[in-house]
DNA sequence: CTAGGGTTAG
């Protein structure tokens, strides 16, 4: 066996690590370490054995599984451990291999080391452009340093001649909306435009977020319009937020227009346009429109995912359709897109409310055939 | 080997 099948093998044995909800006691069949019980340490090492093979220097998704284990563990030494090791080889003089680096030392919370990095990158003949600039400033982002992130794209260009681009610009845009700066996010903008740097639809997208997020609908309808204007075609995340604005503005048919016109675009609504009507719908009370809209979500070869599950049942439970409410449990439980046992338990209440026990209990059986934690139900 | 925006929750 190879050490990389080795090692995607350590990370793909228990499936329950993927989210933190679903990390269940499991039973006595299952022999396999639980995520607490791993023994981190030996992941580092056979990583630090496998990294000696170029071949698996390629391989970024793993760098990335591994990192954000050990950072869900806290193993933040083992990280560090991991990284540091990689500056012997000469991948080093590669800007990618070294942005790979930083942005594992930014998702890791560690945005000291991704600096330092930076720092470091002339010293192993490495060429620092604005990507890998980007990428240190949304460590910080990441973070949620927005003053550092502000500070950084102010300072640093400057000092080591780097043209801040588009991306640079999205970036710090993002971080003003997250600190509430909403108006100074789109006075940027403008000095995009100053500097040549036309907005994108990343940048729009962006903005429409957190306009619509902070309930300001008038704006985030101007900030359309204006990118309307500039000939920025919207992608389906700018729609996403549009909706999810009109949705909550108590526009719903409006936002069901909208639908139309992403289609007649050539645009594929996805989960997260199907998942906000539906929610929309079932705060409306709407059990028919939700229903539909789950429909459509299933008609257009998009797959419902645990917010979609964690929406429709529990509002099927309080309107009585426990026969469907049951049907999407076990969906969701094959699927493996139960997100809260809470869900299972409102079907399983609503189910013994009816005096349908047998009913309960399949399901019960089922869902421990897949190992949720549901002792307590 | 390479940087940026989105849903849920009592």
């Amino acid at each position: 066996m190879s050490s990389l099948s080795r090692l995607r093998g350590l990370f793909t044995s228990n499936p329950s690590f993927k989210s933190k909800t679903n990390i269940l006691k499991s039973t006595s069949t299952n022999k396999k370490p639980l995520p607490e019980e791993v023994d981190f340490q030996n992941v580092v090492n056979k990583f630090k054995e496998s990294s000696e093979s170029h071949e698996f220097r390629k391989k970024r998704s793993i760098y990335e599984t591994t990192v954000r284990r050990l950072a869900k563990a806290q193993k933040y030494s083992m990280i560090e451990e991991i990284l540091e090791s990689q500056k012997k080889y000469k991948d080093m003089s590669c800007e990618g291999f070294v942005i790979r680096l930083i942005y594992l030392y930014g998702i890791s919370g560690l945005v000291d080391h991704a600096q330092k990095l930076f720092d470091e990158m002339p010293q192993f003949d490495c060429e620092r452009t604005v990507k890998s600039f980007n990428t240190l400033l949304s460590a910080y982002a990441y973070a949620k340093n927005f003053d550092k992130v502000v500070e950084f794209f102010r300072e640093m260009p400057s000092k080591i001649s780097i043209q801040a681009n588009e991306v640079s610009y999205n970036i710090v845009i993002h971080a003003f909306c997250e600190m509430g700066s909403l108006d100074l996010a789109m006075s940027m903008v403008d000095e995009m435009e100053k500097n040549g740097i036309g907005p994108t639809f990343v940048t729009f997208g962006t903005l429409l977020d957190a306009f619509y997020k902070n309930s300001r609908y008038m704006d985030g309808e101007k900030i359309w319009a204006l990118m309307e204007s500039k000939n920025v075609e919207p992608s389906v995340r700018c729609y996403s937020s549009r909706l999810r604005g009109m949705v909550s503005d108590s526009r719903i048919s409006e936002a069901v227009e909208l639908i139309d016109e992403m289609r007649q675009k050539g645009l594929k609504p996805d989960v997260f346009i199907f998942n906000t009507l539906i929610k929309g719908f079932c705060d409306d009370g709407n059990m028919q429109e939700a229903k539909h809209w789950y429909d459509e979500l299933k008609k257009h070869d998009c797959s419902p995912d645990k917010i979609t599950y964690m929406t429709i049942v529990p509002f099927l439970c309080k309107e009585g359709d426990l026969d469907m409410a049951m049907e999407l449990c076990k969906e969701a439980i094959n699927r493996r897109s139960l997100a809260d046992v809470a869900v299972l338990k409102c079907v399983t209440d609503g189910l013994h409310k009816e005096g349908k026990t047998e009913k309960a209990s399949e399901l019960l059986k089922l869902g421990k055939s897949k190992k949720y934690q549901i002792d307590n139900i």
